[in-house]
RNA sequence: GCGCCCAUCGUCUAUCGGUUAGGACACAAGGUUUUCAUCCUUGGAAGCGGAGUUCGACUCUCCGUGGGCGCGCCA
């Protein structure tokens, strides 16, 4: 028999990453045994599941390249298949009906009273309870609607799924499903329960501790394919040291025996180095393309830069591509912005001007202007002067970049080339003299 | 209150009775130019407690403790 798996969220408007952890699992459980995915949209709630909140949810599986194998069904459709089913089921007495608090009348489902109920959860184990323990619950509403319970069953037996993998926040409501199932005489799907996942406090992720919804990751710069892996690994992991894995060895290694069964933390700096690793690992031409996007949008020209020598340097330390305007606005304009603090601590020092001046000239008489050319003269500078060579390297870097930080400075002088790096030196050293810095 | 589940470095995790308990993030120190967001090296850092089973327990069992979930005519 061949593997169904669903993802089966009910459209609010927002994906949490609890939820959207669970359908990478179905898939990555559904690719790996070649079996399908399939999404069925829960929108019983007709005030919260607007067409937006479905376009929402759409939008982020495909973003996350959730693909799935059947076109995607949803609840609401399903209603009178759902009302029908427990008519049978009160016909067979294994429902009736009552009148709870005096209003119209319920259907409401038999649970065993007696006896144990057991089902074995593919990552937590065997799992019991005493039917003596369960109660009879409500399948309809009074006023006619279909309860979550059996529209859940109902549509995983007309979907045939095979394998429920879902948040453990349900493992209760299973025993409650499989005698449903049982009493509608479909076959009982096989359940893997999925540890949630906690903030810092160890209490359940929600909106206040951060971004909590699909949305807000793509929105902040995050890669897809970067919060897909860092939320595989919360609760999985290959059983080797590899971390960062491309989706065709996530398909191949993804089993649920893998999974652990205890809540796992929710670490927002793993996510970002995470996030650095994926832009690290971008081919060139995909990080060039959106490195230029970035540039130009932020009103600067590339011409006449050393792109590819620029991109070398700079795709290794980017976290998040919005950085990219600040963090090389100086490669591409004589306007760079300068960080107040480095003005502070590596300008405004006495002596600087003349430092800068003196380090302009020896560059100028440079017969090739090379980062080791270049580092060459900063060193018989220091000697000279008698100081340390970081007594020249910080203010040089922040007069011609702005910034306190980049790629190694001589790197990124010779990146910059001969002519800026002299001019810009010589236009700071008068800026400062004028106290226009 | 009742029921169910969970428990390894600060965090994510490996270990499926025998390991100096490994890796990653983060942190610290050093080096890489007295920069850093890269790179390299090093370091500190863990089996909740108590009984058992066993020649031997992080690993199996039980009892505590702590945490989570569930107990809706919500999903």
């Amino acid at each position: 028999m061949s593997v169904r798996v669903r993802f089966a969220p009910s459209p609010t408007g927002n994906v949490h990453i609890g939820n959207i952890r669970a359908a990478i699992f179905n898939w990555l459980f559904a690719r790996h045994a070649e079996g399908r995915f399939l999404l069925r949209v829960e929108d019983t709630d007709r005030e919260r599941s607007t067409p937006e909140a479905i376009r929402t949810l759409l939008e982020c599986m495909a973003w996350l390249g959730l693909d799935y194998d059947e076109p995607e069904t949803y609840q609401s459709r399903q209603t009178a298949r759902h009302l029908a089913l427990a008519e049978t089921l009160l016909q067979r007495g294994l429902a009736y009906r009552e009148a709870k608090g005096g209003g119209d009348e319920c259907v409401v489902f038999r649970m065993p009273k007696e006896g144990r109920l057991e089902f074995i959860d593919l990552v937590k184990g065997r799992m019991r309870k005493q039917a003596a323990d369960t109660q009879d619950f409500v399948i309809v509403r009074s006023n006619g609607t279909p309860v979550f319970h059996l529209a859940n069953v109902a549509d995983d037996i007309d979907m045939k799924i095979t394998h429920v993998i879902r948040g453990d926040d349900h493992v209760e409501n299973t025993f409650k499903h499989i005698e449903l199932f049982r009493a509608l005489g479909a076959p009982v799907p096989q359940y893997a329960h999925l540890p949630m996942i906690v903030n810092q406090q160890g209490k359940p992720y929600s909106k206040r501790d951060g971004a909590a919804f699909v949305g807000e990751f793509r929105d902040q710069g995050y890669l897809p394919e970067a919060l897909f892996n860092f939320l595989l690994l919360l609760g999985w992991a290959p059983g080797d040291d590899r971390e960062v894995l491309t989706r065709e060895e996530m398909v191949a290694l993804f089993t649920l025996d893998r999974c652990k069964s205890s809540a796992a933390r929710f670490d927002l700096k793993k996510l970002v180095w995470m996030n650095g690793e994926y832009i690290r690992r971008l081919p060139r031409e995909r990080f060039t393309e959106e490195f230029v996007r970035r540039v130009e949008a932020a009103g600067l020209a590339t011409d006449g830069a050393d792109l590819p020598g620029i991109i070398g340097q700079m795709q290794v330390r980017t976290k998040f591509f919005r950085e990219i305007p600040d963090s090389c606005a100086y490669f591409f304009t004589e306007a760079y912005a300068f960080d107040p603090q480095g003005v502070e601590k590596r300008l405004k020092p006495a002596g600087v001007p003349e430092t800068l001046e003196e380090v302009a000239a020896a560059y100028a008489t440079l017969p090739a202007f090379t980062p080791d050319a270049a580092h060459a003269a900063l060193n018989a500078l220091a000697e000279a002067r008698g100081s340390g060579l970081g007594a020249l390297v910080h203010p040089v870097r922040v007069a011609v970049s702005g910034l306190t930080e980049g790629p190694g400075l001589f790197e990124m002088l010779a990146l910059l080339g001969r002519d800026r790096v002299c001019a810009r030196l010589r236009t700071v050293a008068a800026r400062l003299r004028d106290h226009q810095l």
